[in-house]
DNA sequence: TGACTTCTGCACCACCTAGTGCAGAAGGTT
DNA sequence: AACCTTCTGCACTAGGTGGTGCAGAAGTCA
């Protein structure tokens, strides 16, 4: 037999001691605020409640750490911040959707300032989260306005660019967020944004 | 007399032995290339030429050398880049205008990716900097589109929310160039921007 | 029970960091 | 010249960094 029931088979010796979801999100959050450059294993320890030395073994020290941090982030904007994008069914109606929902995350309680990936873009921890995330986000605004093309409501030719135009803004309200002396000023950046893009339909 | 000659007084004692321009600008593009985290006094001291205590004693450590090197940038770019913005004539024109020279410089040679400030939004290290390059660009803008209106080139209604908008997406932009294997994205989106901006215009 | 495997947590390391102390070089002033 | 001031460059430090080694705890399996 070359294959055993996958997850009910039970590796011998000692049980971790610690749930992997809890601690990434744990990680993620310290990530989140700090960045990965300014965030220290004592950090992340004292976040998670786990040793280096465990930490270490489980990922692939704070660079495989950071991966398993961003990546459950990134599938879980694609989960729930893009779903209006990518499932809705109008056109310029989900952007704002969309853009509601961002507003919400940028201003709720447990959220560090901004987003985690737009956070460290400037830095060069992981490209890999940031591509996929880019592309997300510029193929989720391709989808809603062309479903906006096809029913008329919005010019075909204005789409290209203004999938351009969508993807530049939201990644410049998520910085704008992170300056922790304008909270105010990603919540005009996003009303701006979000009253052009109400303009944009021509069927009122 | 109290105050004698302020440039003409000459001090006692050794004189520097380096330029402080170009100091500052050795040191900002290590800032700029690496950021402010990453950069180390062992990098400074290799660019500049100039000893950490030198270093030290003519700024104020690590932070005063940033900071020479922002407020040098800052007022830079003000002279330069938004320049057509505040001293231009024209409306959505000067903002094109304004676009076309951003692109230049993200692309040019001697550039390394996108904008020292931009850059290190995500940090913490000098926010006063940020803040003031921020206020620079949206009110730039600002005035560049009350011209537009003023000469009914675009509706004065649109004028705050496309601050707003242009404003996230400038930031957006510099963060994208930032990424190295994106850099045709920086492109991409700088063009979708500026046949946006194109568009504005009802005069045609 | 005992053999075997995995996980934990302490102590530790080599390295790098920003920042200093100080002796002497290099200039001005009289 | 002698005296004073400023700048330089070496050597150094105290502290923090990511990452390891290892003895033993905590499990499975027969």
């Amino acid at each position: 037999m070359v294959q055993n029931a996958t997850a009910e088979t039970k590796k011998p010796g000692r049980r971790p001691s610690f749930d992997r979801d809890s601690v990434v999100a744990a990680a993620t959050y310290v990530f989140w605020e700090k960045g990965f450059a300014a965030t220290t294993l004592s950090d992340l320890e004292a976040a998670t409640g786990v040793d280096r030395s465990t930490l270490y073994n489980s990922f692939d020290g704070k660079t495989g750490i950071y991966r398993a941090a961003t990546t459950a982030y990134v599938s879980a904007a694609e989960a729930t911040l893009f779903q209006p994008l990518y499932a809705g069914s109008k056109g310029t109606e989900n952007i704002v959707e969309f853009l509601n929902q961002l507003e919400d995350n940028l201003c709720s309680e447990d959220n560090p300032r901004g987003c985690l990936i737009v956070n460290d873009m400037a830095s060069n921890a992981d490209t890999a989260a940031r591509t996929s995330y880019l592309e997300k986000l510029e193929s989720g605004f391709q989808a809603a306005l062309e479903r906006a093309s096809a029913t008329g409501e919005i010019d075909g030719a204005t789409v290209s660019r203004r999938i351009q135009f969508l993807t530049a803004a939201i990644l410049g309200i998520n910085l704008a967020h992170r300056e922790s002396a304008h909270t105010a000023s990603a919540q005009g950046l996003l009303s701006g944004v979000r009253d052009e893009v109400r303009s944009w339909s021509v069927v009122q």
